[in-house]
DNA sequence: GCCCCTTAGTAAAGCGTTTTACTAGCGCAT
DNA sequence: ATGCGCTAGTAAAACGCTTTACTAAGGGGC
């Protein structure tokens, strides 16, 4: 593999004028330019990132942390960031912390080794002490989707709160007022704004009483069990069911299936990410629509602008992208009909 | 940020005894090693991985190329090689080709700048003479997935024929004997592969005359699409249908579902690789599962021992990872009834 | 003829490790 | 007394690039 003394001496120069040449910051006359060109494609000469980095002291390379990749949204998320940088010719390193608090720290760290030039941090739990401590000792750092609060970093996230209120307003104006809602921990911020905007839009459009339960986990398909388990088990039932992830709603379609509950007919059915292949679940279900690849895009947007300003800190902005409502086939107006089984058909 | 040198200084050593001592080619009296441990310690030192990767002419880090992360099987696949690489300490850079030829080279190019210290490939099209000689020239890589044919370098599969062997099998014995195969494009290994084990099968177990139509094509949605709108086009339409990939299949649901199709009284379904949630269709669908943590980490187990044999080339081995039948409710025997519209319930 | 400016470069000092080859000193057996 | 082997290190050369500060040569203006 040649280097650059191998393309200096072919060229019958110096190493200084082939690498300032390369890096155009010297401009040559065309003969010497082109002896050195001919000199790189004849050795194939390509520079050793390594040593380039080493020398200019950065990577060109940012880091990018989710709490998982398997599951769609984060896929998702996952793949608008890489194309992005890999548009700005930028090398993405993965790491996925599998809600694992220890990893989120150590991979912060590998931020603070300045081994990259800057990350995109996901997380999906409540933060802590510690966390909030390392993201807060962490410069080029950008939260995404989730916060962490208290931060003072850049922060994307999609309009969780004009979310819930499209959700509250939308199973409101259905004629629901009896509803379950599955969301994030209570100490999440993206589970706190979903549950304010959609009980304030509740109360606001209902214009009378309103029943509100609440089962609050992680944003996995066990919660969305779990929650449907509770939700047997009401007496009443609520009428509508507003599942605050895709992953939730997995959980809590199961279930429910395997109670023989249908829907819309027992129970309305409203989701939030709109990633999976909701339209063909049976029914399709209506569900909030997240700008994944909008959030992907802007966080790396906002994170190079970070890296522009030399100083350290930037700009502790936040960033809200705007949600949209998908309707199909799972939120219908509440039945007083009780016997919960009802054409048993395609489903097992 | 305290260097190698500061340490030495602080520990009042020499630098290459830091060093040495560090990494374990050293061994030093307890004084000694605690003098050093406490001046790492008090500084704050951590190596720097950018000398130390041009130092050691390796990165610790590895490449993994996929034709896309968003969609469910290659998310999945990418987070089963990054839990694995992250187990070995190694660090993962990720690239998705968005299946431009071009970008394919352009990666396989980045492990021969030897950026990175080995690389695991995964494509989704037909091979190309480009590509082939690209790969024939790289050292260190590993071909996941999908073949190269020609390629003389270790690769992972799943045993795509034993899974067409098994759907052709299942489809037969419930008295199937006009089928449609969506499969890969017939210049593709798996699609090739998972054909010939599906009519092998459907021929042996039916032991009589067979029709199989088929519809080719990549792994993606339109092409289930567009298997859908022949299949209504077909007649006598076939009585069941063997798509080989998720995404084919959701797109085949789709088109047969505003056709007004059902399944499996109109058409019996079967699909491959079962990653997406297959279980939550309506109705539930049958499907060849792949073993897509598997794939993953023995690709990057293979790929670990090519390393280690310092001699550049591997073994060119081939490994075949077992896949299963998932049982579900898509599947039924052929029926000769002839109008297709019935019980539409929670289809819209 | 002198000074200054521009062009066309270059020497050398980093960047922070790793690693090879070496040494100084000491105890011990011969 | 000498050679050997062991302990406890060390000096210095890589690794391959970037970048700062510098120079030599040529030309133009006065």
């Amino acid at each position: 593999m040649a280097n650059l003394s191998d393309v200096a001496k072919k060229a019958g120069v110096s190493v200084t004028t082939v690498s300032r040449f390369l890096n155009g910051s010297l401009s040559l006359p065309d003969a010497r330019a082109h002896q050195i060109r001919t000199a790189v494609d004849e050795l194939r000469y390509v520079p050793n990132p390594h040593a380039r980095r080493l020398s200019r002291g950065r990577s060109d390379a940012i880091g990018l942390v989710v709490p998982d990749i398997a599951g769609p949204f984060f896929a998702r998320l996952v793949a608008a960031v890489e194309e992005e940088a890999d548009r700005l010719g930028l090398g993405l390193v993965l790491h996925a912390t599998l809600n694992r608090p220890a990893r989120e720290l150590r991979y912060l760290d590998s931020l603070r080794m300045r081994h990259l030039d800057g990350m995109i941090f996901v997380t999906n739990r409540a933060a802590d002490s510690a966390l909030l401590a390392a993201v807060r000792s962490c410069q080029h750092l950008v939260l995404l989707d989730e916060d962490v609060p208290g931060a003072k970093v850049p922060k994307v996230f999609c309009d969780n709160e004009a979310g819930g209120r499209m959700a509250g307003g939308y199973l409101a104006a259905m004629g629901h007022r009896s509803v379950l809602f599955v969301g994030g921990e209570a100490d999440m911020v993206s589970g706190r704004r979903r549950y304010r905007g959609f009980e304030q839009e509740m109360h606001r459009v209902s214009d009378g009483p309103v029943r509100i339960e609440r089962v609050l986990g992680r944003y996995i398909p066990e919660t969305g069990r779990d929650a449907a388990r509770r939700f047997l088990e009401m007496a009443p039932r609520p009428t509508a069911i507003f599942a605050t992830s895709d992953e939730m709603l997995i959980g809590l379609i199961e279930v429910l299936r395997d109670a023989l509950v249908t829907i819309p007919d027992d129970v309305s059915l409203l989701g939030f990410d709109d990633i999976g292949p909701l339209h063909l679940f049976a029914p399709p279900i209506t569900a909030i629509r997240q700008p994944v690849r909008d959030l992907g895009r802007r966080a790396l947007g906002v994170l190079l602008e970070t890296l522009k300003t030399e100083t350290g800190e930037a700009a502790p902005t936040e960033e809200l992208l705007p949600v949209t409502l998908i309707e199909r086939a799972s939120v219908a107006p509440p039945t007083t009909r009780l016997k919960a089984t009802a054409n048993r058909k395609d489903m097992t």
